[in-house]
RNA sequence: CGGGGUGUAGCGCAGCUUGGUAGCGCGCUUCGUUCGGGACGAAGAGGCCGUGGGUUCAAAUCCCGCCACCCCGACCA
């Protein structure tokens, strides 16, 4: 393949669009890969593509490699296999939806788990055509309510999804570890630094899960990585060690104590130790026990549930690992109307005491266990107990993450200090187990003559999001600098001075073409070979062969663009040099 | 959805406070000179000033609504 600068639609910008802020984004729109066209939706220019189709073909040959089968699904799909699983309401406003002439409901897909199930439970029937691994690539809808970053967060997004279909634990363990597997080598190949995590499983149901974050100081995704034993985990999922469980009897009796205008922790802090509370003058926020008011919806109920979450005071809670462990109901906060609705509840004083009797469902951090004693609320006005202790004083409902993690929390498997890093989610795999199969009816006959139900697995790579990715991980301060493996080309010619030199590239450019390489000949012929050199590094092959002003010796400069190194090649030897440097 | 910022030529921006002929740089076109690190001169083309309404003799400029973009939070490949 040989492109021509001279013709390629392409035209790069000399300075940093308004519109980006991102590294990749700000590089891929000045470099003429991609365009905006929609709020969240980008054209792909043709570098871009070249880009894609590369990274996507790896993806391919991977998914092929465990046995995977490609098979494509319409974008635009019925409303009634989402109806069936529940996710037409659980996603809500997240999909896209739309009527056709006749008034019926369809959605963009978000993501495809239903209509795989429902093609495997049409087609196959017997255990004898059993396991099974699908997979798509295919354009995906998320009715996003905050684009942002170029491709790292998008409307309409590329992704591969494929889908495991096993008879048995133990088969979706195995096919759950091929893609595992499989993604290392993919995200290797593609030269990106990254971290398998601990995951929810999030609004797609099931067990066991785990992602793919790559480093990146833009990443959406926080989590916490543990440098003595390994662990990490997305925040979400990290567990908490459990402190063990002491007894009630080695605590005083609760002691409701006058704590005027001591709304927050910190004045109630204040305020305990200057009484001497207890007889002690070292309370800390970390002896307060902190209650928020949150309400719950489940899937398909009407109305919320009220729920208090119980936290060390030293903690805040983190409503994103809050609606994690609470998934798929949904929650939200409770706000001044709400406490109105419930004078029961005093707000800024409000205490695990009375819950139980009130009816009111109570989760506490798995820090709160039975024996520990604690500051809290006394549910007056201005007033707070001490020496609430648990299992004497409440009893919790059970138990919740949703305190935030901070660096230095221990780790649950060692015992040593977590650290805490951001990440871009570029890969997903998760053990769905029966969910799909029980609602949509998925079953095989087995050899005994009795129907088994099966058990799926789901796995996700983000395609337009790993092209940002790698443009995150792979650039300088003069732009891109692709992996040999994704870049649009292999070769860059630049041919600067006037005729001879751009006919000597095309001639070399076409040798190399001829080798099966990729390449691109900037054979424009009024451009200044300062704007060349710049556009060539803002483009990012990895390799570039100057034609210019040695030529008349004989010689050509071929350079690196990752180290910036550059060497002078007799010309007659150029193309044997770049086979032999293409295949290291 | 909450907070903050921004919409003027393909890109980057000025003009808005104090209403009165729409500007600059880059890019683009033509000619000439240059020709290895974003060349020079001359002459050009290119605008629904995000959008809808209002105020006014007159609106890029003042007022209101909406839309979009960027950043920070609540949600996800």
């Amino acid at each position: 393949m040989l492109l021509r600068m001279s013709t390629l639609f392409l035209r790069t910008l000399r300075e940093d669009p308004a519109e980006a802020e991102v590294p990749s984004h700000r590089l891929l729109l000045r470099a003429g890969y991609i365009r905006r066209a929609a709020p969240g939706g980008f054209t792909w220019l043709p570098l871009g593509m070249l880009v894609r189709d590369r990274i996507t073909a790896i993806v391919r040959e991977e998914m092929t490699a465990i046995g995977g089968q490609e098979v494509a699904f319409p974008a635009l799909l019925p409303r009634e296999p989402y109806e069936a699983s529940g996710r037409w309401t659980e996603y809500g406003s997240d999909i896209f939806t739309l009527k056709d002439r006749r008034g019926a409901d369809y959605l963009l897909g978000p993501t495809h788990e239903e209509m795989f199930t429902s093609l495997v439970r049409d087609t196959y029937s017997s255990y004898r055509d059993y396991p099974v691994i699908l997979y798509q690539v295919q354009s995906k809808y998320r009715d996003e309510p905050r684009p942002r970053a170029g491709l790292l967060r998008l409307r309409e997004f590329l992704m591969k999804d494929s889908y495991s279909f096993d008879l048995d634990d133990a088969g979706l363990a195995a096919a759950y570890d091929k893609h595992r597997a499989a993604y290392q080598r993919i995200f290797d190949r593609l030269e990106l630094r990254y971290t398998i995590v601990a995951a929810m499983s999030g609004a797609m149901g099931g067990s066991a899960s785990e992602e793919f974050l790559a480093e990146a100081d833009n990443g959406e995704d926080t989590f916490v990585a543990c440098p003595a034993c390994g662990y990490s985990a997305n925040t979400e999922a990290v567990r908490t060690p459990t402190p063990p469980s002491g007894s009630p009897g080695e605590h005083p009796p609760a002691e409701v104590l006058d704590t005027p205008d001591t709304p927050t922790i910190e004045s109630l802090v204040d305020t305990v130790n200057a009484l001497g509370a207890g007889g002690r003058t070292d309370w800390t926020a970390a002896d307060t026990l902190k209650n928020v008011v949150v309400k719950v919806r489940q899937p398909g109920a009407e109305v919320d549930q009220v729920v208090v979450i119980g936290v060390p005071g030293d903690r805040e809670v983190d409503l994103k690992r809050l609606a994690a462990n609470l998934e798929p109901a949904r929650v939200a906060i409770f706000e001044a109307m709400d406490f109105a609705a419930h004078p029961d509840l005093v707000r800024g004083y409000i205490g695990p005491q009375v819950l139980a009797k009130l009816g009111i469902r109570y989760l506490v951090d798995p820090r709160v266990v039975p024996g520990t004693a604690w500051v809290t609320g006394a549910n007056e006005p201005d007033r707070h107990a001490i020496n609430v202790v648990c299992g004497r004083d409440f009893t919790p409902d059970g138990t919740i993450e949703a305190a935030e993690v901070r660096a230095g929390d221990a780790c649950p498997t060692c015992g040593s200090g977590l650290t805490i890093r951001r990440g871009i989610e570029i890969g997903h795999v998760f053990q769905l187990g029966r969910r799909y199969a029980n609602v949509l009816g998925l079953t095989a006959l087995g050899a005994d003559g009795t129907p088994v139900t099966i058990t799926m697995g789901s796995y996700g790579v983000g395609i337009s999001r790993l092209v940002a990715t790698i443009a995150e991980q792979h650039a300088d301060d003069r732009g891109l600098v692709w992996p040999a493996a994704c870049a649009p080309v292999d070769v860059h010619l630049v041919a600067t001075g006037t005729g001879e030199q751009t006919r000597t590239a095309l001639d070399l450019g076409a040798a190399l073409a001829a080798r099966g390489l990729r390449v691109l000949v900037d054979d424009r012929p009024s451009t200044s070979a300062g704007v060349k050199f710049t556009d060539a590094e803002l483009i990012g092959i990895p390799r570039i062969i100057v034609v210019g002003r040695r030529l008349t010796d004989g010689y050509v400069e071929l350079r690196e663009r990752a180290s910036g190194s550059r060497s002078d090649v007799p010309v007659e030897n150029i193309v044997g040099t770049t086979l032999v440097w293409q295949t290291k």
